[in-house]
DNA sequence: GCGCTCATGTAATGAGTTACATGATTGA
DNA sequence: TCAATCATGTAACTCATTACATGAGCGC
Protein backbone atom coordinates (compact mmCIF):
# COMPACT_ATOMS: atom_id res chain seq x y z
CA UNK A 1 0.00 0.00 0.00
CA UNK A 2 3.00 2.17 -0.59
CA UNK A 3 2.31 3.36 -4.45
CA UNK A 4 -0.58 6.11 -3.95
CA UNK A 5 1.40 7.20 -1.71
CA UNK A 6 4.81 7.32 -3.32
CA UNK A 7 2.51 9.52 -6.06
CA UNK A 8 0.44 11.76 -3.34
CA UNK A 9 4.34 12.68 -2.42
CA UNK A 10 5.16 13.07 -6.02
CA UNK A 11 1.84 15.12 -6.65
CA UNK A 12 2.66 17.60 -3.31
CA UNK A 13 6.40 18.20 -4.59
CA UNK A 14 4.92 19.57 -8.24
CA UNK A 15 1.87 18.56 -9.89
CA UNK A 16 1.91 16.44 -12.97
CA UNK A 17 0.81 14.32 -16.02
CA UNK A 18 1.06 10.95 -15.41
CA UNK A 19 4.17 10.65 -18.04
CA UNK A 20 5.85 13.32 -15.99
CA UNK A 21 5.49 11.15 -12.56
CA UNK A 22 6.45 7.97 -14.68
CA UNK A 23 9.80 10.15 -15.32
CA UNK A 24 10.09 11.49 -12.03
CA UNK A 25 9.88 7.89 -10.49
CA UNK A 26 12.45 6.98 -12.75
CA UNK A 27 14.77 9.26 -11.36
CA UNK A 28 14.76 10.34 -8.05
CA UNK A 29 11.09 8.54 -6.43
CA UNK A 30 12.27 5.57 -8.41
CA UNK A 31 15.30 5.10 -6.32
CA UNK A 32 13.58 3.84 -3.22
CA UNK A 33 9.98 2.64 -4.61
CA UNK A 34 9.98 1.85 -8.36
CA UNK A 35 6.65 1.87 -10.31
CA UNK A 36 5.97 1.45 -14.46
CA UNK A 37 3.40 3.85 -16.41
CA UNK A 38 0.83 1.26 -16.27
CA UNK A 39 0.71 1.15 -12.39
CA UNK A 40 0.89 5.29 -11.94
CA UNK A 41 -2.03 5.45 -14.71
CA UNK A 42 -4.21 2.70 -12.92
CA UNK A 43 -3.49 4.16 -9.22
CA UNK A 44 -3.90 7.93 -10.77
CA UNK A 45 -7.29 6.97 -11.93
CA UNK A 46 -7.83 5.06 -8.24
CA UNK A 47 -7.03 8.82 -6.66
CA UNK A 48 -8.96 10.94 -8.31
CA UNK A 49 -12.34 7.73 -7.96
CA UNK A 50 -11.23 8.21 -4.23
CA UNK A 51 -11.17 12.25 -4.16
CA UNK A 52 -7.84 12.06 -2.89
CA UNK A 53 -6.19 13.98 -6.23
CA UNK A 54 -8.11 15.75 -9.10
CA UNK A 55 -7.21 16.59 -12.42
CA UNK A 56 -5.89 20.29 -13.34
CA UNK A 57 -9.00 21.63 -15.68
CA UNK A 58 -7.80 24.24 -18.50
CA UNK A 59 -6.84 20.76 -20.14
CA UNK A 60 -9.44 18.24 -22.14
CA UNK A 61 -9.15 14.75 -20.93
CA UNK A 62 -8.77 13.10 -23.93
CA UNK A 63 -6.81 9.96 -25.11
CA UNK A 64 -3.10 11.63 -26.21
CA UNK A 65 -3.74 14.62 -24.57
CA UNK A 66 -1.62 15.44 -21.26
CA UNK A 67 -3.73 15.53 -18.05
CA UNK A 68 -1.74 16.59 -14.75
CA UNK A 69 -3.32 15.88 -11.42
CA UNK A 70 -3.15 17.99 -7.76
CA UNK A 71 -3.43 16.75 -4.57
CA UNK A 72 -6.59 17.47 -2.81
CA UNK A 73 -6.80 17.95 1.01
CA UNK A 74 -8.25 14.69 1.71
CA UNK A 75 -5.27 13.75 -0.14
CA UNK A 76 -3.44 15.59 1.75
CA UNK A 77 -3.97 14.06 4.95
CA UNK A 78 -4.34 10.55 4.18
CA UNK A 79 -0.77 10.83 3.26
CA UNK A 80 -0.20 12.88 6.67
CA UNK A 81 -1.71 9.72 8.67
CA UNK A 82 0.03 6.97 6.09
CA UNK A 83 3.27 8.68 7.36
CA UNK A 84 2.60 8.88 11.30
CA UNK A 85 1.37 5.57 10.88
CA UNK A 86 3.60 2.69 12.39
CA UNK A 87 4.68 0.12 9.93
CA UNK A 88 6.49 -3.06 10.25
CA UNK A 89 9.85 -3.14 8.17
CA UNK A 90 9.08 -5.53 4.94
CA UNK A 91 11.13 -8.54 5.21
CA UNK A 92 14.21 -8.85 3.21
CA UNK A 93 14.26 -10.07 -0.35
CA UNK A 94 17.29 -10.63 -2.29
CA UNK A 95 17.74 -12.52 -5.15
CA UNK A 96 21.88 -12.39 -5.38
CA UNK A 97 22.19 -13.72 -1.50
CA UNK A 98 20.07 -16.79 -2.32
CA UNK A 99 21.95 -17.60 -5.55
CA UNK A 100 24.96 -17.50 -3.42
CA UNK A 101 23.34 -19.72 -0.93
CA UNK A 102 22.03 -22.23 -3.71
CA UNK A 103 25.55 -21.77 -4.99
CA UNK A 104 26.79 -23.62 -1.52
CA UNK A 105 24.81 -26.73 -2.70
CA UNK A 106 25.19 -26.72 -6.76
CA UNK A 107 28.75 -25.21 -7.12
CA UNK A 108 29.59 -21.60 -7.87
CA UNK A 109 29.78 -21.84 -11.93
CA UNK A 110 28.85 -18.94 -13.79
CA UNK A 111 28.57 -16.81 -10.61
CA UNK A 112 31.57 -14.61 -10.53
CA UNK A 113 30.86 -12.47 -13.54
CA UNK A 114 27.52 -11.99 -12.68
CA UNK A 115 28.65 -10.43 -8.94
CA UNK A 116 31.18 -8.52 -11.36
CA UNK A 117 28.59 -6.64 -13.31
CA UNK A 118 26.80 -5.92 -10.03
CA UNK A 119 29.64 -4.50 -8.47
CA UNK A 120 29.68 -2.30 -11.51
CA UNK A 121 26.33 -1.35 -10.91
CA UNK A 122 26.25 -0.42 -7.78
CA UNK A 123 29.35 1.37 -8.23
CA UNK A 124 27.31 3.69 -10.81
CA UNK A 125 24.59 3.98 -8.58
CA UNK A 126 26.11 5.28 -5.78
CA UNK A 127 28.57 8.10 -8.05
CA UNK A 128 25.03 9.29 -9.34
CA UNK A 129 24.21 9.64 -5.67
CA UNK A 130 27.24 11.28 -5.12
CA UNK A 131 26.98 13.46 -7.56
CA UNK A 132 23.09 14.50 -6.85
CA UNK A 133 24.61 15.38 -3.00
CA UNK A 134 27.17 17.39 -4.46
CA UNK A 135 24.67 19.38 -6.48
CA UNK A 136 22.00 19.46 -4.37
CA UNK A 137 23.32 19.74 -1.01
CA UNK A 138 26.15 22.17 -0.35
CA UNK A 139 27.69 21.79 3.31
CA UNK A 140 26.00 24.12 5.66
CA UNK A 141 22.27 23.55 4.46
CA UNK A 142 19.69 23.22 7.48
CA UNK A 143 16.52 24.27 6.12
CA UNK A 144 14.45 21.10 7.55
CA UNK A 145 13.16 19.84 4.60
CA UNK A 146 16.13 19.60 2.82
CA UNK A 147 17.79 17.67 6.01
CA UNK A 148 15.12 15.06 5.30
CA UNK A 149 15.59 14.96 2.11
CA UNK A 150 19.68 14.77 2.96
CA UNK A 151 18.94 12.13 5.20
CA UNK A 152 17.18 9.94 2.05
CA UNK A 153 19.89 10.35 0.05
CA UNK A 154 22.31 9.48 2.65
CA UNK A 155 20.50 5.88 3.16
CA UNK A 156 20.53 5.42 -0.87
CA UNK A 157 24.29 6.54 -0.78
CA UNK A 158 25.33 4.12 2.55
CA UNK A 159 23.49 1.26 0.87
CA UNK A 160 25.55 1.34 -1.87
CA UNK A 161 28.42 1.56 -0.34
CA UNK A 162 27.82 -1.37 1.53
CA UNK A 163 26.80 -3.28 -1.65
CA UNK A 164 30.35 -2.65 -3.06
CA UNK A 165 32.18 -2.71 -0.34
CA UNK A 166 30.22 -6.33 -0.10
CA UNK A 167 31.00 -7.78 -3.44
CA UNK A 168 34.26 -6.86 -3.39
CA UNK A 169 34.82 -8.73 -0.77
CA UNK A 170 32.68 -11.66 -1.93
CA UNK A 171 34.74 -11.52 -5.25
CA UNK A 172 37.63 -11.64 -3.75
CA UNK A 173 36.46 -14.86 -1.78
CA UNK A 174 35.91 -16.32 -5.07
CA UNK A 175 39.62 -15.79 -6.46
CA UNK A 176 40.44 -18.04 -3.15
CA UNK A 177 37.72 -20.68 -4.30
CA UNK A 178 38.52 -20.77 -8.17
CA UNK A 179 35.85 -20.80 -10.05
CA UNK A 180 34.04 -23.63 -10.03
CA UNK A 181 33.82 -25.17 -6.58
CA UNK A 182 31.34 -27.80 -5.73
CA UNK A 183 30.06 -27.80 -9.42
CA UNK B 1 10.76 -16.23 -10.00
CA UNK B 2 12.75 -16.85 -6.89
CA UNK B 3 10.73 -18.76 -4.76
CA UNK B 4 11.20 -22.14 -6.61
CA UNK B 5 14.58 -21.73 -6.04
CA UNK B 6 14.68 -20.58 -2.75
CA UNK B 7 12.70 -24.15 -1.80
CA UNK B 8 14.90 -26.26 -4.15
CA UNK B 9 17.73 -25.21 -2.30
CA UNK B 10 16.31 -25.55 1.55
CA UNK B 11 15.25 -29.00 0.11
CA UNK B 12 18.44 -30.19 -1.26
CA UNK B 13 20.27 -28.68 1.70
CA UNK B 14 17.99 -31.64 3.89
CA UNK B 15 14.57 -33.10 2.65
CA UNK B 16 11.25 -31.61 4.26
CA UNK B 17 7.58 -31.60 4.81
CA UNK B 18 5.83 -28.17 3.93
CA UNK B 19 5.56 -27.06 7.81
CA UNK B 20 9.55 -27.95 8.24
CA UNK B 21 10.08 -25.73 5.36
CA UNK B 22 8.04 -22.47 6.33
CA UNK B 23 10.27 -23.09 9.66
CA UNK B 24 12.95 -22.80 7.74
CA UNK B 25 11.88 -20.36 6.05
CA UNK B 26 11.52 -18.37 9.47
CA UNK B 27 14.70 -18.82 10.63
CA UNK B 28 17.86 -19.30 8.32
CA UNK B 29 16.32 -18.67 4.40
CA UNK B 30 14.07 -16.17 5.17
CA UNK B 31 16.21 -14.00 6.58
CA UNK B 32 16.66 -12.86 3.00
CA UNK B 33 13.91 -14.55 1.05
CA UNK B 34 10.31 -15.05 2.88
CA UNK B 35 7.59 -17.09 2.49
CA UNK B 36 4.40 -17.91 4.40
CA UNK B 37 3.23 -21.63 4.58
CA UNK B 38 0.64 -20.60 1.67
CA UNK B 39 2.84 -20.06 -1.09
CA UNK B 40 5.17 -23.03 0.19
CA UNK B 41 2.40 -26.00 -0.14
CA UNK B 42 1.53 -23.95 -3.87
CA UNK B 43 5.10 -23.92 -4.92
CA UNK B 44 5.79 -27.70 -3.90
CA UNK B 45 2.52 -28.18 -5.90
CA UNK B 46 4.21 -27.11 -9.03
CA UNK B 47 7.32 -28.10 -8.24
CA UNK B 48 6.06 -31.95 -8.05
CA UNK B 49 3.72 -31.15 -11.41
CA UNK B 50 6.94 -30.21 -13.16
CA UNK B 51 9.27 -32.88 -12.25
CA UNK B 52 11.63 -31.05 -10.40
CA UNK B 53 11.06 -32.76 -6.85
CA UNK B 54 8.79 -35.64 -5.92
CA UNK B 55 7.41 -37.00 -2.47
CA UNK B 56 9.07 -39.53 -0.53
CA UNK B 57 7.14 -42.74 -0.20
CA UNK B 58 7.02 -44.68 3.38
CA UNK B 59 4.27 -41.85 4.35
CA UNK B 60 0.56 -41.87 2.86
CA UNK B 61 -0.35 -38.53 1.35
CA UNK B 62 -3.35 -37.79 3.07
CA UNK B 63 -4.40 -34.46 4.58
CA UNK B 64 -3.31 -34.00 7.90
CA UNK B 65 -0.18 -36.03 6.94
CA UNK B 66 3.23 -35.01 6.96
CA UNK B 67 4.41 -35.30 3.25
CA UNK B 68 8.18 -34.64 2.51
CA UNK B 69 9.94 -33.81 -0.07
CA UNK B 70 13.47 -34.49 -1.85
CA UNK B 71 15.11 -33.13 -5.35
CA UNK B 72 14.88 -34.87 -8.49
CA UNK B 73 17.66 -34.72 -10.96
CA UNK B 74 15.91 -32.04 -12.91
CA UNK B 75 15.49 -29.96 -9.31
CA UNK B 76 19.44 -29.71 -9.29
CA UNK B 77 19.70 -28.97 -12.73
CA UNK B 78 17.38 -25.94 -12.82
CA UNK B 79 18.86 -24.10 -9.97
CA UNK B 80 22.34 -24.82 -10.95
CA UNK B 81 20.92 -23.26 -14.27
CA UNK B 82 19.08 -20.68 -12.65
CA UNK B 83 22.06 -19.60 -10.31
CA UNK B 84 24.30 -19.42 -13.04
CA UNK B 85 22.26 -17.17 -15.24
CA UNK B 86 22.82 -13.36 -15.16
CA UNK B 87 19.97 -11.25 -13.48
CA UNK B 88 19.20 -7.81 -12.76
CA UNK B 89 19.40 -6.00 -9.74
CA UNK B 90 15.91 -5.73 -8.49
CA UNK B 91 15.06 -2.40 -7.81
CA UNK B 92 14.80 -1.14 -4.78
CA UNK B 93 11.71 -0.41 -2.23
CA UNK B 94 11.82 1.27 1.08
CA UNK B 95 8.81 2.37 2.34
CA UNK B 96 10.48 3.79 5.23
CA UNK B 97 12.36 5.92 3.27
CA UNK B 98 9.43 6.50 1.38
CA UNK B 99 7.86 7.80 4.31
CA UNK B 100 11.06 10.29 5.54
CA UNK B 101 10.03 11.99 1.64
CA UNK B 102 6.64 12.07 2.76
CA UNK B 103 7.48 13.59 5.68
CA UNK B 104 10.04 16.45 4.24
CA UNK B 105 6.28 17.85 2.37
CA UNK B 106 3.48 16.79 4.91
CA UNK B 107 5.26 17.27 8.31
CA UNK B 108 7.10 14.63 10.52
CA UNK B 109 4.78 14.19 13.40
CA UNK B 110 5.02 10.50 14.49
CA UNK B 111 7.29 9.37 12.60
CA UNK B 112 10.19 9.71 15.51
CA UNK B 113 8.49 7.06 17.55
CA UNK B 114 8.62 4.80 14.40
CA UNK B 115 12.02 5.20 13.56
CA UNK B 116 13.15 4.34 17.45
CA UNK B 117 10.48 0.85 16.74
CA UNK B 118 12.66 0.38 13.61
CA UNK B 119 16.17 1.06 14.88
CA UNK B 120 15.19 -1.55 18.06
CA UNK B 121 13.68 -4.22 15.29
CA UNK B 122 17.03 -3.75 13.48
CA UNK B 123 19.43 -4.03 16.74
CA UNK B 124 17.93 -7.51 17.46
CA UNK B 125 18.14 -8.56 14.13
CA UNK B 126 22.10 -7.68 14.37
CA UNK B 127 22.77 -9.59 17.67
CA UNK B 128 20.61 -12.60 16.73
CA UNK B 129 23.34 -12.49 12.93
CA UNK B 130 25.85 -12.09 15.49
CA UNK B 131 24.99 -15.31 17.79
CA UNK B 132 24.36 -16.96 14.42
CA UNK B 133 27.80 -16.15 13.30
CA UNK B 134 30.07 -16.88 16.51
CA UNK B 135 27.86 -20.49 17.12
CA UNK B 136 28.33 -21.64 12.91
CA UNK B 137 31.40 -19.61 12.04
CA UNK B 138 34.27 -20.19 14.18
CA UNK B 139 37.57 -18.67 12.55
CA UNK B 140 39.50 -20.49 10.62
CA UNK B 141 36.69 -22.49 9.03
CA UNK B 142 37.73 -22.87 5.17
CA UNK B 143 35.11 -25.85 3.42
CA UNK B 144 34.07 -23.78 0.33
CA UNK B 145 30.38 -23.96 1.14
CA UNK B 146 31.33 -22.69 4.75
CA UNK B 147 33.06 -20.16 3.09
CA UNK B 148 29.71 -18.90 0.84
CA UNK B 149 27.37 -19.43 3.76
CA UNK B 150 29.60 -16.79 5.82
CA UNK B 151 29.75 -15.02 3.10
CA UNK B 152 25.73 -14.75 2.97
CA UNK B 153 25.50 -14.20 6.66
CA UNK B 154 28.24 -11.34 6.87
CA UNK B 155 25.76 -9.72 4.00
CA UNK B 156 22.94 -9.88 6.68
CA UNK B 157 25.01 -8.53 9.50
CA UNK B 158 26.26 -5.41 7.06
CA UNK B 159 23.19 -4.48 6.16
CA UNK B 160 21.73 -4.56 9.59
CA UNK B 161 24.72 -2.26 11.00
CA UNK B 162 24.16 0.15 8.08
CA UNK B 163 20.63 0.17 9.10
CA UNK B 164 20.87 1.05 12.90
CA UNK B 165 23.60 3.59 11.93
CA UNK B 166 21.34 5.21 9.57
CA UNK B 167 18.43 5.28 11.97
CA UNK B 168 20.67 6.51 15.18
CA UNK B 169 21.92 8.88 12.82
CA UNK B 170 18.37 10.00 11.20
CA UNK B 171 17.02 10.21 15.33
CA UNK B 172 19.76 12.01 16.09
CA UNK B 173 18.69 14.95 13.17
CA UNK B 174 14.92 14.69 14.23
CA UNK B 175 16.04 15.97 18.16
CA UNK B 176 17.49 18.75 16.02
CA UNK B 177 14.65 19.53 14.24
CA UNK B 178 12.33 18.96 17.00
CA UNK B 179 9.38 16.59 16.92
CA UNK B 180 6.98 18.27 14.41
CA UNK B 181 8.45 20.12 11.19
CA UNK B 182 6.54 21.44 8.88
CA UNK B 183 3.13 20.33 10.16
C1' DG C 1 -16.02 -35.41 24.08
C1' DC C 2 -13.32 -30.79 24.16
C1' DG C 3 -9.80 -27.91 23.15
C1' DC C 4 -5.20 -27.53 21.37
C1' DT C 5 -1.55 -28.03 18.17
C1' DC C 6 0.23 -30.05 13.96
C1' DA C 7 -0.18 -30.22 9.11
C1' DT C 8 -2.01 -29.34 4.67
C1' DG C 9 -4.53 -26.97 2.04
C1' DT C 10 -8.49 -23.29 -0.63
C1' DA C 11 -10.32 -18.77 -1.83
C1' DA C 12 -10.21 -14.04 -2.52
C1' DT C 13 -7.81 -10.07 -3.05
C1' DG C 14 -4.20 -6.96 -4.11
C1' DA C 15 0.17 -5.58 -6.08
C1' DG C 16 3.45 -5.80 -9.81
C1' DT C 17 4.91 -7.15 -14.62
C1' DT C 18 4.59 -7.75 -19.52
C1' DA C 19 2.53 -7.13 -23.78
C1' DC C 20 -0.23 -4.62 -26.49
C1' DA C 21 -3.50 -0.67 -28.24
C1' DT C 22 -4.64 4.06 -29.56
C1' DG C 23 -4.67 8.90 -30.43
C1' DA C 24 -1.88 13.33 -30.95
C1' DT C 25 2.12 15.84 -32.44
C1' DT C 26 6.18 16.72 -34.97
C1' DG C 27 9.60 16.67 -38.41
C1' DA C 28 11.56 14.59 -42.77
C1' DT D 1 2.17 11.19 -46.05
C1' DC D 2 5.10 8.47 -43.36
C1' DA D 3 7.69 7.34 -39.34
C1' DA D 4 8.92 8.45 -34.83
C1' DT D 5 7.83 10.00 -30.49
C1' DC D 6 4.75 11.62 -26.91
C1' DA D 7 1.06 10.43 -23.98
C1' DT D 8 -2.53 7.69 -22.08
C1' DG D 9 -4.41 3.79 -21.44
C1' DT D 10 -6.31 -1.97 -21.46
C1' DA D 11 -5.71 -6.84 -20.76
C1' DA D 12 -3.71 -10.84 -19.14
C1' DC D 13 -0.87 -12.87 -16.04
C1' DT D 14 2.11 -13.88 -12.11
C1' DC D 15 3.33 -13.26 -7.40
C1' DA D 16 2.25 -12.20 -2.62
C1' DT D 17 -0.92 -11.54 1.29
C1' DT D 18 -4.83 -12.39 4.21
C1' DA D 19 -8.41 -15.00 5.84
C1' DC D 20 -10.41 -19.15 6.27
C1' DA D 21 -11.16 -24.53 6.03
C1' DT D 22 -10.19 -29.34 7.16
C1' DG D 23 -8.41 -33.38 9.13
C1' DA D 24 -5.22 -35.99 12.50
C1' DG D 25 -3.36 -36.76 16.90
C1' DC D 26 -2.86 -35.77 21.79
C1' DG D 27 -3.78 -34.45 26.62
C1' DC D 28 -7.37 -33.87 29.90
Amino acid sequence: MSLPHAILTALLEKPSSGLELTRRFDRSIGYFWSATHQQIYRELGRLEADGLIRALPAEQPARGQKKSYEVLPAGRAELARWTAASQDPKPQRDALLLRLRAAAVVGTAGLQSDLRRHLELHGKQLAEYRAIEERDFPPGEDAPHKRLQHLVLRAGIDLETFWTQWLTHALAEFEALGDDTLA
